[in-house]
DNA sequence: TATTTTTATTGATTGTAATCAAGAAGCGCT
DNA sequence: AGCGCTTCTTGATTACAATCAATAAAAATA
Protein backbone atom coordinates (compact mmCIF):
# COMPACT_ATOMS: atom_id res chain seq x y z
CA UNK A 1 0.00 0.00 0.00
CA UNK A 2 2.50 2.19 -0.36
CA UNK A 3 3.18 2.74 -3.66
CA UNK A 4 0.22 3.56 -6.09
CA UNK A 5 -0.09 -0.05 -7.66
CA UNK A 6 -1.24 0.50 -12.02
CA UNK A 7 -3.78 -0.98 -13.12
CA UNK A 8 -2.68 -3.99 -15.39
CA UNK A 9 -5.58 -5.25 -17.78
CA UNK A 10 -5.83 -7.83 -20.34
CA UNK A 11 -5.99 -5.27 -23.27
CA UNK A 12 -3.58 -2.42 -24.23
CA UNK A 13 -6.33 0.25 -24.48
CA UNK A 14 -7.17 -0.28 -20.48
CA UNK A 15 -3.27 -0.58 -19.11
CA UNK A 16 -2.21 1.69 -16.75
CA UNK A 17 0.91 1.69 -18.60
CA UNK A 18 0.19 2.49 -21.97
CA UNK A 19 1.79 6.24 -21.53
CA UNK A 20 4.99 4.80 -21.26
CA UNK A 21 4.62 2.17 -23.89
CA UNK A 22 4.46 1.16 -27.47
CA UNK A 23 0.20 2.49 -27.49
CA UNK A 24 1.36 6.17 -27.30
CA UNK A 25 -0.11 8.19 -29.78
CA UNK A 26 -1.72 5.45 -31.02
CA UNK A 27 -5.96 5.38 -32.07
CA UNK A 28 -7.57 3.16 -29.89
CA UNK A 29 -8.32 1.29 -33.13
CA UNK A 30 -5.14 1.04 -33.80
CA UNK A 31 -3.86 -0.02 -30.32
CA UNK A 32 -6.49 -2.38 -31.01
CA UNK A 33 -4.60 -4.03 -33.88
CA UNK A 34 -1.38 -3.73 -31.24
CA UNK A 35 -2.83 -5.41 -29.02
CA UNK A 36 -3.91 -8.62 -31.21
CA UNK A 37 0.21 -8.98 -30.89
CA UNK A 38 0.70 -8.88 -27.54
CA UNK A 39 1.26 -12.74 -25.66
CA UNK A 40 0.27 -12.23 -21.85
CA UNK A 41 2.49 -14.24 -20.25
CA UNK A 42 2.31 -16.01 -16.91
CA UNK A 43 4.04 -14.03 -13.97
CA UNK A 44 7.63 -14.83 -13.58
CA UNK A 45 9.19 -15.81 -10.02
CA UNK A 46 12.07 -13.48 -8.78
CA UNK A 47 15.50 -15.04 -10.16
CA UNK A 48 13.22 -16.87 -13.27
CA UNK A 49 14.97 -15.84 -16.44
CA UNK A 50 13.25 -13.88 -19.22
CA UNK A 51 15.62 -14.35 -21.93
CA UNK A 52 18.78 -15.38 -22.35
CA UNK A 53 22.22 -14.29 -24.17
CA UNK A 54 22.81 -16.53 -26.80
CA UNK A 55 18.63 -17.04 -27.25
CA UNK A 56 17.72 -16.25 -30.74
CA UNK A 57 15.55 -12.78 -30.49
CA UNK A 58 12.42 -13.28 -30.99
CA UNK A 59 9.96 -10.59 -29.02
CA UNK A 60 10.91 -7.97 -27.11
CA UNK A 61 8.82 -7.50 -23.71
CA UNK A 62 7.38 -4.65 -21.88
CA UNK A 63 7.67 -5.22 -18.09
CA UNK A 64 4.00 -5.05 -16.63
CA UNK A 65 5.09 -5.81 -12.32
CA UNK A 66 7.95 -6.34 -10.73
CA UNK A 67 11.59 -5.49 -12.51
CA UNK A 68 14.43 -7.63 -14.21
CA UNK A 69 18.12 -7.02 -13.87
CA UNK A 70 19.55 -7.61 -16.99
CA UNK A 71 23.51 -8.60 -17.48
CA UNK A 72 26.06 -9.97 -19.88
CA UNK A 73 27.83 -12.70 -19.29
CA UNK A 74 31.74 -12.08 -19.69
CA UNK A 75 34.00 -14.72 -20.67
CA UNK A 76 36.00 -13.70 -18.08
CA UNK A 77 33.64 -14.89 -15.77
CA UNK A 78 32.79 -12.09 -13.88
CA UNK A 79 29.38 -10.48 -15.42
CA UNK A 80 28.36 -6.58 -15.63
CA UNK A 81 25.32 -5.53 -14.82
CA UNK A 82 23.82 -3.98 -18.00
CA UNK A 83 20.69 -2.26 -16.63
CA UNK A 84 17.93 -2.96 -14.53
CA UNK A 85 14.09 -2.41 -16.26
CA UNK A 86 10.89 -1.25 -14.54
CA UNK A 87 7.23 -1.52 -15.15
CA UNK A 88 6.53 0.56 -18.41
CA UNK A 89 10.25 -0.21 -19.76
CA UNK A 90 10.64 -2.27 -22.95
CA UNK A 91 13.46 -4.98 -22.68
CA UNK A 92 15.38 -6.51 -25.41
CA UNK A 93 15.30 -4.04 -28.00
CA UNK A 94 19.37 -4.40 -27.74
CA UNK A 95 19.25 -8.46 -29.96
CA UNK A 96 17.86 -6.23 -32.79
CA UNK A 97 20.59 -5.87 -35.12
CA UNK A 98 22.42 -9.60 -33.58
CA UNK A 99 19.65 -11.89 -34.05
CA UNK A 100 20.63 -13.09 -31.07
CA UNK A 101 19.98 -12.25 -27.49
CA UNK A 102 23.16 -10.39 -25.94
CA UNK A 103 22.17 -9.83 -22.38
CA UNK A 104 20.61 -12.26 -19.91
CA UNK A 105 17.56 -10.83 -18.25
CA UNK A 106 16.62 -11.95 -14.85
CA UNK A 107 13.51 -10.91 -12.50
CA UNK A 108 14.17 -9.40 -9.19
CA UNK A 109 11.07 -10.17 -8.22
CA UNK A 110 7.90 -11.58 -8.89
CA UNK A 111 7.24 -9.76 -12.30
CA UNK A 112 5.01 -10.00 -15.45
CA UNK A 113 5.68 -8.89 -18.65
CA UNK A 114 3.80 -8.78 -22.03
CA UNK A 115 5.94 -10.31 -25.22
CA UNK A 116 5.24 -8.97 -28.53
CA UNK A 117 6.97 -10.95 -31.50
CA UNK A 118 9.23 -8.53 -32.86
CA UNK A 119 8.32 -9.68 -37.09
CA UNK A 120 5.22 -8.95 -36.23
CA UNK A 121 5.69 -5.55 -34.41
CA UNK A 122 7.48 -4.74 -37.19
CA UNK A 123 5.17 -5.62 -39.95
CA UNK A 124 2.81 -3.49 -38.30
CA UNK A 125 4.68 -0.53 -37.40
CA UNK A 126 5.25 -0.22 -41.09
CA UNK A 127 1.47 0.19 -41.66
CA UNK A 128 1.14 2.43 -38.40
CA UNK A 129 4.04 5.17 -38.98
CA UNK A 130 2.90 6.70 -35.05
CA UNK A 131 3.78 2.96 -33.85
CA UNK A 132 7.29 3.19 -35.36
CA UNK A 133 8.13 6.57 -34.20
CA UNK A 134 7.36 5.25 -31.18
CA UNK A 135 9.61 1.88 -31.83
CA UNK A 136 12.50 4.14 -32.72
CA UNK A 137 11.64 6.61 -29.77
CA UNK A 138 12.17 2.97 -27.52
CA UNK A 139 15.64 2.39 -28.94
CA UNK A 140 16.29 6.03 -28.51
CA UNK A 141 15.52 6.01 -24.99
CA UNK A 142 17.74 2.73 -24.34
CA UNK A 143 20.16 5.04 -26.01
CA UNK A 144 20.31 7.46 -23.16
CA UNK A 145 19.62 5.33 -20.56
CA UNK A 146 22.88 3.54 -21.96
CA UNK A 147 24.54 7.20 -22.03
CA UNK A 148 23.22 8.34 -18.62
CA UNK A 149 25.20 4.55 -17.41
CA UNK A 150 28.06 6.04 -18.95
CA UNK A 151 27.29 9.13 -16.66
CA UNK A 152 27.20 7.09 -13.82
CA UNK A 153 30.56 5.52 -14.56
CA UNK A 154 32.40 8.38 -15.39
CA UNK A 155 32.61 10.26 -12.37
CA UNK A 156 35.40 9.92 -10.13
CA UNK A 157 33.65 9.53 -6.76
CA UNK A 158 31.83 7.19 -5.29
CA UNK A 159 29.94 9.66 -3.82
CA UNK A 160 29.06 11.57 -7.01
CA UNK A 161 28.52 8.36 -8.43
CA UNK A 162 25.95 7.15 -5.84
CA UNK A 163 23.90 10.55 -5.33
CA UNK A 164 23.86 10.75 -9.20
CA UNK A 165 22.56 7.13 -9.54
CA UNK A 166 19.59 7.62 -6.62
CA UNK A 167 18.59 11.07 -8.15
CA UNK A 168 18.41 9.21 -11.41
CA UNK A 169 15.96 6.02 -9.42
CA UNK A 170 13.71 8.67 -8.30
CA UNK A 171 12.97 10.38 -12.15
CA UNK A 172 12.37 6.87 -12.99
CA UNK A 173 9.78 6.41 -10.09
CA UNK A 174 8.52 10.17 -11.07
CA UNK A 175 8.18 9.38 -15.13
CA UNK A 176 5.91 6.56 -14.01
CA UNK A 177 4.07 8.33 -11.60
CA UNK A 178 5.03 6.70 -8.61
CA UNK A 179 5.86 8.46 -5.57
CA UNK A 180 9.55 9.73 -5.95
CA UNK A 181 10.78 10.19 -2.35
CA UNK A 182 10.04 7.12 -1.12
CA UNK A 183 9.83 4.07 -2.72
CA UNK A 184 10.96 0.47 -3.09
CA UNK A 185 13.87 -0.76 -4.74
CA UNK A 186 14.99 -4.53 -5.22
CA UNK A 187 18.80 -4.17 -5.89
CA UNK A 188 21.48 -5.15 -3.88
CA UNK A 189 24.36 -3.43 -3.04
CA UNK A 190 26.30 -5.76 -5.46
CA UNK A 191 23.74 -4.98 -7.47
CA UNK A 192 24.70 -1.48 -7.46
CA UNK A 193 28.54 -1.88 -7.52
CA UNK A 194 28.62 -3.79 -10.12
CA UNK A 195 25.95 -1.12 -12.33
CA UNK A 196 28.47 1.65 -10.60
CA UNK A 197 32.10 -0.17 -10.91
CA UNK A 198 32.14 0.08 -7.47
CA UNK A 199 32.59 -2.81 -4.53
CA UNK A 200 29.70 -3.15 -2.65
CA UNK A 201 32.31 -2.34 0.45
CA UNK A 202 32.04 1.05 -1.11
CA UNK A 203 28.59 1.61 -1.94
CA UNK A 204 27.81 0.32 2.20
CA UNK A 205 30.25 2.86 3.58
CA UNK A 206 29.05 5.61 1.17
CA UNK A 207 25.19 5.07 1.86
CA UNK A 208 26.42 4.88 5.39
CA UNK A 209 27.55 8.14 5.81
CA UNK A 210 24.53 9.69 3.60
CA UNK A 211 22.24 8.27 6.19
CA UNK A 212 24.62 10.04 8.82
CA UNK A 213 24.35 13.07 7.03
CA UNK A 214 21.00 12.88 6.94
CA UNK A 215 20.69 13.12 2.88
CA UNK A 216 19.41 9.71 2.45
CA UNK A 217 18.08 6.46 4.22
CA UNK A 218 18.45 3.40 1.95
CA UNK A 219 17.55 0.08 4.13
CA UNK A 220 16.33 -3.08 3.46
CA UNK A 221 15.13 -2.41 -0.36
CA UNK A 222 13.82 0.98 0.43
CA UNK A 223 14.79 3.78 -0.19
CA UNK A 224 13.95 7.18 0.87
CA UNK A 225 15.58 10.73 0.03
CA UNK A 226 15.64 13.38 2.82
CA UNK A 227 17.57 16.15 0.92
CA UNK A 228 17.15 16.42 -2.39
CA UNK A 229 18.46 19.39 -3.21
CA UNK A 230 22.13 18.66 -1.18
CA UNK A 231 22.02 15.51 -3.22
CA UNK A 232 21.51 16.88 -5.86
CA UNK A 233 24.61 19.49 -5.17
CA UNK A 234 26.56 16.30 -4.28
CA UNK A 235 25.98 14.62 -7.76
CA UNK A 236 26.94 17.77 -9.91
CA UNK A 237 30.27 18.44 -7.53
CA UNK A 238 28.89 21.84 -6.51
CA UNK A 239 31.43 20.93 -3.02
CA UNK A 240 29.44 24.11 -1.04
CA UNK A 241 28.29 22.68 2.19
CA UNK A 242 28.58 19.17 0.18
CA UNK A 243 30.15 17.47 3.46
CA UNK A 244 29.59 19.96 6.22
CA UNK A 245 27.05 18.57 8.83
CA UNK A 246 24.16 20.26 7.17
CA UNK A 247 23.74 24.06 5.13
CA UNK A 248 20.40 24.99 7.08
CA UNK B 1 49.20 6.24 -48.58
CA UNK B 2 48.81 4.64 -45.76
CA UNK B 3 45.72 3.72 -45.39
CA UNK B 4 43.15 2.51 -48.09
CA UNK B 5 41.14 5.59 -49.00
CA UNK B 6 37.31 4.47 -49.59
CA UNK B 7 35.76 5.69 -52.91
CA UNK B 8 33.20 8.56 -52.17
CA UNK B 9 30.63 9.70 -55.19
CA UNK B 10 27.89 12.21 -55.57
CA UNK B 11 25.95 8.83 -55.33
CA UNK B 12 25.18 6.03 -52.99
CA UNK B 13 25.41 3.17 -55.10
CA UNK B 14 28.97 3.98 -55.84
CA UNK B 15 29.68 4.72 -52.53
CA UNK B 16 32.55 3.05 -51.14
CA UNK B 17 31.18 2.72 -47.65
CA UNK B 18 27.33 2.02 -48.54
CA UNK B 19 27.93 -1.58 -46.70
CA UNK B 20 27.99 0.26 -43.64
CA UNK B 21 25.51 2.86 -44.13
CA UNK B 22 21.68 3.07 -44.54
CA UNK B 23 21.70 1.50 -47.99
CA UNK B 24 22.97 -1.77 -46.85
CA UNK B 25 20.90 -4.28 -47.99
CA UNK B 26 18.52 -2.19 -50.50
CA UNK B 27 18.24 -2.93 -54.14
CA UNK B 28 19.51 -0.60 -56.74
CA UNK B 29 16.28 1.43 -57.20
CA UNK B 30 15.58 1.59 -53.63
CA UNK B 31 19.27 3.41 -53.16
CA UNK B 32 18.77 5.69 -55.48
CA UNK B 33 14.95 6.73 -53.95
CA UNK B 34 17.32 7.09 -50.76
CA UNK B 35 19.73 8.90 -52.46
CA UNK B 36 17.49 11.80 -53.73
CA UNK B 37 17.27 12.52 -49.91
CA UNK B 38 20.76 13.29 -49.59
CA UNK B 39 22.34 16.52 -49.14
CA UNK B 40 25.83 16.56 -49.83
CA UNK B 41 27.97 18.96 -47.97
CA UNK B 42 30.91 21.02 -48.12
CA UNK B 43 33.95 19.36 -46.51
CA UNK B 44 34.06 21.05 -43.01
CA UNK B 45 37.77 21.81 -41.49
CA UNK B 46 38.89 20.62 -37.89
CA UNK B 47 36.93 22.12 -35.02
CA UNK B 48 34.33 22.85 -36.78
CA UNK B 49 30.97 22.18 -35.25
CA UNK B 50 28.65 19.56 -37.27
CA UNK B 51 25.62 20.27 -35.16
CA UNK B 52 25.32 21.67 -31.10
CA UNK B 53 23.43 20.32 -28.46
CA UNK B 54 19.94 22.25 -28.30
CA UNK B 55 19.50 23.02 -32.04
CA UNK B 56 16.76 21.23 -33.40
CA UNK B 57 16.80 18.18 -34.89
CA UNK B 58 16.85 18.13 -38.25
CA UNK B 59 18.33 14.97 -40.28
CA UNK B 60 21.22 12.69 -39.71
CA UNK B 61 24.52 12.41 -41.00
CA UNK B 62 26.93 9.73 -42.56
CA UNK B 63 30.15 10.22 -42.02
CA UNK B 64 32.40 10.03 -45.46
CA UNK B 65 35.42 11.21 -44.30
CA UNK B 66 37.33 12.34 -41.00
CA UNK B 67 36.09 12.02 -37.85
CA UNK B 68 34.17 13.72 -35.32
CA UNK B 69 33.74 13.89 -31.91
CA UNK B 70 30.41 14.25 -29.45
CA UNK B 71 30.53 15.93 -26.50
CA UNK B 72 27.89 16.48 -24.02
CA UNK B 73 28.20 20.22 -22.69
CA UNK B 74 27.48 19.77 -18.68
CA UNK B 75 25.83 22.26 -16.76
CA UNK B 76 28.78 22.21 -14.29
CA UNK B 77 31.20 23.33 -17.02
CA UNK B 78 32.22 19.92 -17.35
CA UNK B 79 32.31 18.61 -20.69
CA UNK B 80 31.77 14.45 -21.18
CA UNK B 81 32.94 12.54 -24.65
CA UNK B 82 30.09 10.56 -25.77
CA UNK B 83 31.93 9.57 -28.40
CA UNK B 84 33.75 9.64 -31.99
CA UNK B 85 32.19 8.87 -35.31
CA UNK B 86 34.57 7.51 -38.22
CA UNK B 87 33.88 7.07 -42.04
CA UNK B 88 30.72 5.04 -42.50
CA UNK B 89 29.21 6.15 -38.96
CA UNK B 90 25.98 7.65 -38.58
CA UNK B 91 25.85 10.96 -36.29
CA UNK B 92 22.84 12.30 -34.85
CA UNK B 93 20.04 9.62 -34.04
CA UNK B 94 20.06 10.29 -30.49
CA UNK B 95 18.22 13.18 -30.92
CA UNK B 96 15.40 11.23 -32.15
CA UNK B 97 13.10 11.46 -28.89
CA UNK B 98 13.58 14.72 -27.53
CA UNK B 99 13.44 16.74 -31.62
CA UNK B 100 16.37 18.49 -30.22
CA UNK B 101 20.03 17.64 -30.30
CA UNK B 102 21.63 16.41 -27.17
CA UNK B 103 24.78 16.82 -27.71
CA UNK B 104 27.75 18.67 -29.70
CA UNK B 105 29.81 17.25 -32.16
CA UNK B 106 33.04 18.83 -33.49
CA UNK B 107 35.35 17.66 -36.94
CA UNK B 108 38.40 16.04 -35.60
CA UNK B 109 40.18 16.47 -39.28
CA UNK B 110 38.71 17.99 -42.19
CA UNK B 111 35.58 16.01 -42.76
CA UNK B 112 32.66 15.58 -44.93
CA UNK B 113 29.27 13.82 -44.69
CA UNK B 114 26.00 13.73 -45.99
CA UNK B 115 23.35 14.83 -44.36
CA UNK B 116 19.89 13.20 -44.33
CA UNK B 117 16.77 15.13 -43.76
CA UNK B 118 15.06 13.18 -40.97
CA UNK B 119 11.57 13.31 -42.26
CA UNK B 120 12.24 12.21 -45.52
CA UNK B 121 14.00 9.25 -44.52
CA UNK B 122 11.51 8.49 -41.83
CA UNK B 123 8.50 8.55 -44.41
CA UNK B 124 10.62 6.26 -47.35
CA UNK B 125 10.62 3.92 -44.39
CA UNK B 126 7.67 3.19 -44.26
CA UNK B 127 8.10 2.35 -47.89
CA UNK B 128 11.25 0.39 -47.69
CA UNK B 129 11.10 -2.13 -45.25
CA UNK B 130 14.67 -2.88 -45.85
CA UNK B 131 15.61 0.62 -44.86
CA UNK B 132 13.61 0.91 -41.96
CA UNK B 133 15.26 -2.12 -40.70
CA UNK B 134 18.65 -0.65 -41.24
CA UNK B 135 17.33 2.40 -39.56
CA UNK B 136 16.45 0.02 -36.65
CA UNK B 137 19.80 -1.72 -36.95
CA UNK B 138 22.01 1.44 -37.16
CA UNK B 139 20.26 2.55 -33.40
CA UNK B 140 20.82 -0.72 -32.39
CA UNK B 141 24.69 -0.33 -33.13
CA UNK B 142 24.59 2.57 -31.20
CA UNK B 143 23.51 1.64 -28.25
CA UNK B 144 26.26 -1.20 -28.41
CA UNK B 145 28.99 0.49 -28.89
CA UNK B 146 26.97 3.10 -25.66
CA UNK B 147 27.83 -0.15 -23.70
CA UNK B 148 31.27 -0.77 -25.02
CA UNK B 149 31.47 2.81 -23.57
CA UNK B 150 30.05 1.59 -20.37
CA UNK B 151 32.30 -1.21 -20.68
CA UNK B 152 35.58 0.49 -20.85
CA UNK B 153 34.48 2.70 -17.82
CA UNK B 154 33.20 -0.47 -15.29
CA UNK B 155 37.17 -1.69 -15.60
CA UNK B 156 38.49 -0.81 -12.62
CA UNK B 157 42.48 -0.16 -13.95
CA UNK B 158 43.87 2.31 -16.16
CA UNK B 159 45.56 -0.29 -18.11
CA UNK B 160 42.78 -2.50 -18.62
CA UNK B 161 40.49 0.67 -20.11
CA UNK B 162 42.93 1.57 -22.26
CA UNK B 163 43.94 -2.07 -23.76
CA UNK B 164 40.37 -2.61 -24.04
CA UNK B 165 39.98 0.90 -25.59
CA UNK B 166 42.52 0.28 -27.72
CA UNK B 167 41.43 -3.47 -29.31
CA UNK B 168 38.08 -1.71 -30.00
CA UNK B 169 39.71 1.03 -31.77
CA UNK B 170 41.24 -1.45 -34.27
CA UNK B 171 37.97 -3.49 -34.82
CA UNK B 172 36.49 -0.70 -35.85
CA UNK B 173 38.82 -0.21 -38.25
CA UNK B 174 38.75 -3.69 -39.14
CA UNK B 175 34.90 -3.24 -39.88
CA UNK B 176 35.69 -0.34 -42.57
CA UNK B 177 38.06 -2.35 -44.16
CA UNK B 178 40.91 -0.35 -42.77
CA UNK B 179 44.50 -1.73 -41.67
CA UNK B 180 43.90 -2.61 -38.13
CA UNK B 181 47.02 -2.92 -36.96
CA UNK B 182 48.56 0.58 -37.67
CA UNK B 183 46.43 3.13 -38.40
CA UNK B 184 46.05 7.19 -37.59
CA UNK B 185 43.70 8.04 -34.88
CA UNK B 186 43.18 11.98 -34.43
CA UNK B 187 42.18 11.88 -30.77
CA UNK B 188 43.96 13.68 -28.29
CA UNK B 189 45.25 12.54 -24.74
CA UNK B 190 42.68 14.65 -23.22
CA UNK B 191 39.65 13.15 -25.55
CA UNK B 192 41.03 9.57 -24.57
CA UNK B 193 41.13 10.36 -20.84
CA UNK B 194 37.66 11.89 -20.91
CA UNK B 195 36.15 9.07 -22.62
CA UNK B 196 37.63 6.50 -20.23
CA UNK B 197 37.55 8.45 -17.79
CA UNK B 198 40.92 9.05 -16.86
CA UNK B 199 43.11 11.54 -16.20
CA UNK B 200 45.71 13.17 -19.70
CA UNK B 201 48.54 12.13 -17.60
CA UNK B 202 47.69 9.16 -16.34
CA UNK B 203 46.72 7.59 -20.12
CA UNK B 204 50.34 9.06 -20.89
CA UNK B 205 51.61 6.99 -18.52
CA UNK B 206 50.22 3.82 -19.35
CA UNK B 207 51.42 4.48 -23.01
CA UNK B 208 54.95 5.02 -22.39
CA UNK B 209 54.12 1.52 -20.15
CA UNK B 210 52.88 -0.25 -23.37
CA UNK B 211 55.67 1.20 -25.36
CA UNK B 212 58.29 0.25 -23.39
CA UNK B 213 56.38 -3.25 -22.83
CA UNK B 214 56.79 -3.82 -26.78
CA UNK B 215 52.62 -3.69 -27.06
CA UNK B 216 51.45 -0.65 -28.92
CA UNK B 217 53.19 2.48 -29.71
CA UNK B 218 51.24 5.61 -30.54
CA UNK B 219 53.22 8.70 -31.02
CA UNK B 220 51.37 11.83 -33.08
CA UNK B 221 48.28 10.45 -33.21
CA UNK B 222 49.27 7.10 -34.93
CA UNK B 223 48.82 3.78 -33.36
CA UNK B 224 50.54 0.56 -33.97
CA UNK B 225 49.68 -2.32 -32.51
CA UNK B 226 52.71 -4.94 -31.97
CA UNK B 227 51.08 -7.75 -29.86
CA UNK B 228 47.57 -7.86 -29.84
CA UNK B 229 47.50 -11.16 -27.91
CA UNK B 230 49.21 -9.66 -24.77
CA UNK B 231 46.94 -6.59 -25.14
CA UNK B 232 44.33 -9.19 -24.91
CA UNK B 233 45.29 -10.74 -22.29
CA UNK B 234 45.49 -7.08 -20.61
CA UNK B 235 42.12 -6.32 -21.28
CA UNK B 236 40.54 -9.42 -19.95
CA UNK B 237 42.84 -9.28 -16.80
CA UNK B 238 44.33 -12.84 -17.41
CA UNK B 239 47.11 -11.54 -15.41
CA UNK B 240 49.69 -14.10 -17.01
CA UNK B 241 52.91 -12.76 -18.15
CA UNK B 242 50.77 -9.07 -17.82
CA UNK B 243 53.31 -6.93 -16.09
CA UNK B 244 56.38 -9.39 -16.96
CA UNK B 245 58.69 -7.84 -19.58
CA UNK B 246 57.74 -10.56 -22.10
CA UNK B 247 56.66 -13.67 -22.04
CA UNK B 248 58.28 -14.73 -25.12
C1' DT C 1 61.42 30.74 -39.38
C1' DA C 2 60.33 32.62 -35.08
C1' DT C 3 56.84 32.96 -31.58
C1' DT C 4 53.08 31.60 -28.97
C1' DT C 5 49.86 28.34 -27.52
C1' DT C 6 48.52 23.93 -26.78
C1' DT C 7 49.51 19.32 -25.59
C1' DA C 8 52.52 15.68 -23.69
C1' DT C 9 55.66 13.92 -20.43
C1' DT C 10 57.68 13.06 -16.01
C1' DG C 11 58.12 13.43 -10.95
C1' DA C 12 56.50 13.85 -6.01
C1' DT C 13 52.66 13.62 -3.12
C1' DT C 14 48.05 12.79 -1.57
C1' DG C 15 43.51 10.91 -1.37
C1' DT C 16 40.27 7.56 -2.30
C1' DA C 17 38.54 3.29 -3.06
C1' DA C 18 39.98 -1.67 -3.52
C1' DT C 19 41.25 -5.42 -0.96
C1' DC C 20 41.47 -8.58 2.86
C1' DA C 21 39.16 -10.08 6.83
C1' DA C 22 35.87 -10.97 10.39
C1' DG C 23 31.46 -10.34 12.65
C1' DA C 24 26.38 -8.90 12.32
C1' DA C 25 22.17 -8.82 10.21
C1' DG C 26 18.83 -10.33 7.09
C1' DC C 27 16.46 -13.85 4.33
C1' DG C 28 14.88 -18.23 2.56
C1' DC C 29 14.02 -22.77 3.69
C1' DT C 30 12.24 -26.91 5.98
C1' DA D 1 10.70 -20.81 14.84
C1' DG D 2 15.23 -22.25 13.95
C1' DC D 3 18.98 -23.17 10.88
C1' DG D 4 22.09 -22.01 7.11
C1' DC D 5 23.27 -19.22 3.54
C1' DT D 6 23.69 -14.81 1.62
C1' DT D 7 24.35 -10.12 2.07
C1' DC D 8 25.73 -6.16 4.79
C1' DT D 9 28.67 -3.62 7.79
C1' DT D 10 32.90 -2.14 9.75
C1' DG D 11 37.89 -1.96 10.31
C1' DA D 12 42.91 -2.07 8.83
C1' DT D 13 45.86 -1.95 5.11
C1' DT D 14 47.39 -1.37 0.46
C1' DA D 15 47.46 -0.04 -4.27
C1' DC D 16 46.40 2.94 -7.71
C1' DA D 17 45.27 6.92 -10.02
C1' DA D 18 44.33 11.96 -9.15
C1' DT D 19 46.41 16.04 -8.24
C1' DC D 20 49.89 19.55 -8.24
C1' DA D 21 53.80 21.21 -10.58
C1' DA D 22 57.29 22.05 -13.92
C1' DT D 23 59.65 20.94 -18.26
C1' DA D 24 59.63 19.28 -22.96
C1' DA D 25 57.66 18.74 -27.24
C1' DA D 26 54.36 19.72 -30.89
C1' DA D 27 51.17 22.55 -33.36
C1' DA D 28 49.35 26.66 -34.65
C1' DT D 29 50.10 31.42 -35.68
C1' DA D 30 52.22 35.10 -37.60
Amino acid sequence: MTQPIPLFNANCNECGLKKLCFPLGLEKSEVLRLDALVKRKPALQKGDILFRSGQPFQAVYAVKAGGFKVFTQHASGEDKLIGFYLPGDILGVDALSTDEHVSTAVAMDTSTVCEIPFKDLEQLSLQLPTLNRQLLSIMSKELSDERMHAEFLARKSAEERLALFILWLSQRQARRGFNDESFRIGLLHRDVALYLGLTPETVSRVLAKFSEEGLVEWRQKHLTIHHRARLDALANHQEEGVCGRIAG
